[in-house]
DNA sequence: CAACTTGTAACTACAATGATTACAGGTAAT
DNA sequence: ATTACCTGTAATCATTGTAGTTACAAGTTG
């Protein structure tokens, strides 16, 4: 009865982490999906849509992938569109064909739509303020406090 | 490849909005699913959780539905906490699971889940900030240059 | 050539959606 | 009280998205 936004967001951000942080290394979908906890096949599907939106670099045949842009270039809302989790300006969906020989049937999805586009806006804003960078160096700021203990 | 939120909720502040609209008629499911065009029974379980939340008033075998609450105390939050379309604050979902072995692995959920709490956080201020009062009225004011035309 | 990779397609199990039918149980008017 | 209507709810169905799995073609490198 309630659903959620694909994981595949959360796991595209975190196969650009990956990525930075193994910058040394390579980055290969097996290790990819040896830390995300899936199969290789997710994760290069996943990599597929990234490589689509201009956000990372693979080339088949050979192991690895690389950022295609620079770390604070690429947004959390980049991430969001290029996995293609939520149909564009569809976040919400509005029931169709209500009845037009009734007042509130012939108007409310002109009504309702700038209110939804609104509300999924500011979502996206919130999405938009946040970078991979930002990821990558919060991700090693709970690394020290994890040590630490 | 894509998701969007359910319909029960443009369909639930359309119902409202109606219910208001109508209030010196009768609201029954069926005047009310002819509104919408979609199946009285599903009119009927959306209702449900309407009442249930505290929004609407109906009993069982007396045909019409009232709301419980001042148009101006019902917000658009309201209406999407009643009706169950999103998880309580798992609007996205985060991949369970990842490998504690790997620095991004074991802080890639702490770091992801305030930001999405946050993003999730800017989307329902944006529905609490509106009332089905807004809504009725432009209604009204659409209809009107719907009438000029 | 051999061993590896990416890119895809096909298939699976599972869950949410939205519509539909059916009916139990409540209410009200004649 | 019988009839006619309503709400509440369960069961079913077709459709769709998710996430995982297996398999393999095609590219690359040593």
């Amino acid at each position: 009865m309630k659903m959620s936004i694909s994981s595949r967001f959360s796991v595209g951000i975190h196969i650009l982490t990956l990525i930075e942080i193994n910058k040394d290394g390579v980055s290969s979908s097996e290790y990819l999906a040896g830390s995300v906890n899936t199969n290789p096949a997710v994760i290069r599907k996943i990599m597929g849509m990234l490589k689509k939106a201009g956000l990372i670099k693979v080339q088949p045949g050979i192991a690895g992938a690389e950022l295609a842009k620079d770390l604070s270039d690429i947004t959390l809302l980049d991430v969001y569109k290029a996995v293609n989790v939520v149909k564009d300006n569809e976040l919400f969906s509005i029931h169709e064909n209500p009845n037009p020989d009734c007042t509130v049937g012939r108007n409310i999805q002109n009504t309702i739509e700038p209110l939804f586009f609104s509300a999924q806006g500011a979502l996206e804003k919130v999405l938009e303020n946040v970078t991979i960078e930002d990821v990558v160096k919060d991700v090693f700021e709970k690394e020290k406090l994890h040590v630490k203990r």
